[in-house]
DNA sequence: GTCCAGGGCCTAC
DNA sequence: GTAGGCCATGGA
């Protein structure tokens, strides 16, 4: 499994090039992103945040000093507006009573403890905090998303409904415990979904169609059915 | 007009 | 424990 995972990236990365994730200038922004985007497009959640940076609130304390109502209307653009505005004001107020609003101390902290943490935050599951961890914080944790479950899924490696810490130990069991690169493939999953893996026709161009199991060149040689929905 | 997007929470069974 | 509903906007 090491030896096929460590394809795909290769593989991948040829195709699409290094991606630095996450796009943000601090810390902070990264995990305001992470909420954002749950179960949101990246293009929605840039106007949010642009507007937060425009009304000068993306720090911890001002997501707290903020009312919910005004902070709702700052990232309207995400949706789930008023559930999201909840959710980052939890965070906010989180980072402020365990940590002071210092985000190196949260670096420094042990990796585990700080999941639960965060998972104890409403608002936060799994995915999130994963994505808080590796892009905001640097620690070796794999983020499991829609991608990368659909991913594994056409390449059959994993069936999609695999609990989530299941198809994480896929990849940190297998890959060396670097978050530079498990913040690199996760990345590279999202780019590929986003470009090759979305819609059947461009199957053709995708680099690992002579591996996946669903795609257009498994399609043609047997009636296995096309790309599952999501 | 319809579908889907870088989830998570709550409720019912 | 798990399936289903709900939260919601914007782009394809």
């Amino acid at each position: 499994m090491t030896a096929r995972l460590q394809e795909i990236f290769k593989r991948m990365l040829a195709r699409y090039g290094g991606q630095r994730w996450w796009p943000a200038d601090t810390p902070f922004e990264v995990m305001v992103g992470a909420v954002l985007t749950q179960a949101t497009s990246w293009t929605n959640v840039e106007l949010a945040i642009a507007r937060l940076k425009d009304a000068g609130a993306l720090s911890p304390s001002a997501i707290r000093y903020l009312d919910a109502a005004e902070l709702a209307a700052l990232i309207y653009s995400s949706g789930f507006h008023n559930i999201k505005a909840r959710r980052l004001k939890a965070l906010a107020k989180f980072i402020g009573d365990a940590y002071g609003d210092n985000i190196d101390a949260m670096r420094e902290a042990d990796c585990d403890t700080l999941r639960r943490e965060l998972l104890a935050v409403s608002g936060i599951g799994e995915e999130t905090a994963d994505a808080i961890l590796l892009y905001a914080l640097d620690k070796p944790v794999f983020v499991v998303d829609a991608y990368s479950r659909r991913l594994t899924e056409r390449l059959g490696i994993a069936p999609q409904s695999q609990s989530y810490g299941t198809h994480q130990r896929l990849f940190t069991d297998n890959m060396p415990r670097d978050h530079t690169l498990f913040a690199e493939y996760h990345a590279l999953i999202v780019e590929h979904g986003k470009q090759a893996c979305r819609k059947i026709p461009k199957c053709d161009r995708c680099c690992l169609r002579d591996i996946c199991q669903t795609g257009a060149a498994a399609s043609t040689q047997s009636n296995h059915p096309a790309h599952p929905a999501k």
